[in-house]
DNA sequence: ATCTTGGACACTGTATCCAAGATACAGAGC
DNA sequence: GCTCTGTATCTTGGATACAGTGTCCAAGAT
């Protein structure tokens, strides 16, 4: 019996594109509405058209771009709707995700929730904000990974891009929003280690309406 | 002015193509993990592979089916933990949909939840297993729809999907289960009228529930 | 009888080519 | 000066050709 070899095993060339795409809008390195004309960026990127298409249909099912037919494709724009409304359904899944994590596996949770906490302040002391807001991601996502629903996991990521996108490309610097942010996922952890389901709602509400406003504040001033 | 006029915007083959296996996957024509080779259905269908692939790929997103490197595109095959875990899901999503819609659009609601049940009474009476299927499907996403939250309601129809496809294909036609199903609705569409929020969950964890048990029920038996 | 190995086959992954719709802009007509 | 229209160009939509890789089966060796 041969020891089981780590295989490198080689990515579609789609994947990849489709990855360095989703890292790009997600890190606001495109700004929302930009065209991404299949020619333009396989040239760039040193891909042919075939996969460069094959990246962008799944980009939509994300919701991260929109393709309009015979016109192009365009990094996807949020709405002031679109932000209350992912502010919502945000709300809904991850407090049913907390929920399940303080049911199933607390330890691990908690484990994961504080190291991405540990990350944040790394950034936030570095004055990185992309690092910072890629770390708020991940903490997120570190309890809805362990809910132990792929099904809702899955729901989660394919809002979370666009979630991640909004706070890369509206979030302030080194702002008040920032330490307050911060305050609020460690008071989250301590509310989850204590098993305080009621104060955790209500943090986790407070958070994401906090970011929510935040976020409308800094679209429509975007807007102007 | 020219009053707006109807014009058939031309559907991409790649679109038709989505549809048609949609339609096969959750009307059980195509059965689970079926092989979906592009050059054979492309072939069969009278399309290239580009149009087949487009489509496969967000089949692939929306959970219908399942693509192996080098190996093939198959129809998803649903474990008793996705079955298990889907229901949970499901329930989550409607509970807060059904409240949503009391709050923001009670009479249109009631009114597509009505029209739905009627099409399945009649499905049942014409003892149509597979259109009383499509029936229900059609009941619980008319209040999803209205519930007012877009990305509410993508995230239901990407679950929808693989839903209507174990309805299709393992509920039992003619059993006690459609008349026990027909009733369920019934007295939700009463609750959800007389705003009893606390009997509609109950009846909608119930009626999820029940249907989970017998899909799991019906792939253990499928499976032996 | 069982294991290994070679090769044929089938499938996907990618590139290139052609067709058709959408847009922008310039020029003609008023 | 304004409007309409024709055309040039850019875009995607689809078809086809080719290369690379995994899978299966059968033949040979142990």
């Amino acid at each position: 019996m041969i020891p089981r070899l780590q295989i490198e095993l080689p990515k579609a060339l789609s994947t990849i594109v489709e990855e360095r795409l989703r890292d790009a809008i997600v890190n606001a390195e495109l700004s929302f509405g930009q065209a991404l004309s299949e020619d333009a960026v396989g040239l760039s990127l040193g891909v042919s058209r075939t996969p460069m298409r094959e990246a962008l249909t799944r980009l939509e099912q994300q919701g991260l771009v929109v393709i309009v037919p015979k016109k192009g494709t365009f990094v996807f724009q949020p709405t002031l709707e679109d932000v209350e409304q992912l502010a919502s359904f945000r709300l809904l899944l991850e407090t049913s995700a907390l929920e399940r994590c303080m049911e199933r596996a607390p330890a691990e949770t908690r484990d994961d929730m504080t190291s991405a906490l540990e990350t944040m302040r790394v950034a936030r002391e570095a004055g990185d904000t992309k690092a910072y807001a890629r770390a708020d991601t991940v903490f997120h996502e570190s309890f809805v990974n362990h809910c132990g629903n792929v099904h809702l996991a899955n729901a989660y990521r394919t809002i979370s891009g666009r979630v991640a996108a909004l706070r890369a490309h509206l979030s302030v610097p080194h702002s008040d929003q920032q330490d307050l942010s911060f305050g609020e996922h460690r008071s989250m952890i301590e509310a989850f280690e204590n098993r305080d389901l009621t104060l955790l709602r209500q943090l986790l509400s407070q958070h994401i309406l906090r970011a929510q406003a935040a976020y409308a504040d800094a679209l429509v001033e975007m807007q102007r």
